[in-house]
DNA sequence: CATACGTCCTGCCAGC
DNA sequence: TGCTGGCAGGACGTAT
């Protein structure tokens, strides 16, 4: 693999030190852990990628139907001649090349794979004691469970008629249940679509996710709620937006009132 | 210690 | 038609 790095900012351990992990060294095989991409190399070096909320991996082989880069940030050059190219509008990805160890730590810092055979009911209830974050900011922390971003951890939400704002350990165990079926519930199924594409998301072929058809409340401001027809309520928390059904996701303040925060732990 | 907010960056789109 | 403000799939550093 030979590696030339156009914008520097995507790889902050600095160009030097990561060609030096990488380059000469054979791909063994590519995974997925959380929201990265884990590319195996030899060596049990890893080659880190995050795609931040533009970013793509870009498979080209010299041909005409090759997707097109618009902001090219990174090019490998494998031996077989494929070309991979990191490709990002507004570098908030990045790449990291990592040492066994280095990577074992890292992994270390991932909650569990909501999709695993480990991640059970159970697993769940322990992890959400104790926490009083918002049960949407406890879905998008990568350190609690990881892989879930804020169009799924809002739909989860929505199928499990939880509100965004509760606190995560104010669930109680029918509401986990829920939560935590309709997680992988919406996980799997946007899987299968490929994924979401609002804008700018592309798969490795510069292919378009599909689930976008089948939201249900992200970007739905207004639309009738599909369960029970009140609008679709859009609401910011900690700066990134939520969206619920006011009438299947009852407010944690109590009542219909917003502004009596008796937010009851207990 | 844990949670909350501003910041990084560019492009697009609605509204004026 | 052209400009402006708001908004975007993420995650980290710092403040509280």
């Amino acid at each position: 693999m030979e590696i030339t790095v156009l914008r520097e900012d995507l790889v902050p351990q600095g160009t030097p030190a990561f060609r030096a992990l990488l380059e000469g060294r054979r791909i063994r095989r590519v995974a997925r852990r959380g929201k990265n991409v884990v590319i195996r190399l030899e060596g049990g070096r890893v080659l880190l990628v995050n795609l931040g909320m533009t970013g793509r991996l870009l498979a080209c082989h010299p041909s005409a139907s090759d997707p097109v880069s618009s902001h090219p940030g990174v090019h490998l050059l494998l031996d077989g001649g494929l070309r991979v190219i990191y490709d990002d509008v507004r570098r908030f990805g990045c790449l990291e090349a990592l040492g066994p160890a280095r990577w074992r730590d890292r992994n270390r810092t991932l909650g569990p794979e909501p999709l695993s055979a480990g991640f059970t009911v159970e697993n769940m209830a322990a992890r959400l004691t104790g926490s009083t974050s918002p049960i949407r900011s406890w879905l998008l922390d990568q350190r609690r469970i990881a892989g879930v971003g804020n169009i799924y951890a809002n739909e989860a939400l929505w199928r499990a008629r939880v509100h965004p704002l509760r606190p995560a350990s104010s669930l109680t165990p029918e509401e986990v249940r829920r939560l935590h079926r309709a997680l992988r519930g919406i996980l799997r199924a946007a899987i299968r679509a490929r994924g979401t594409t609002l804008r700018d998301y592309r798969d490795a072929t510069g292919g378009e996710g599909s689930f976008g058809t089948l939201l249900r409340v992200y970007g739905r401001e207004g639309d009738p709620c599909p369960r029970c027809g009140a609008p679709v309520v859009r609401t910011v928390l900690s700066n990134r937006s939520a969206f619920f059904c006011p009438r299947c996701q009852p407010s944690p303040a109590g009542g219909a009132a917003p502004g009596a925060a008796a937010f009851g732990v207990p």
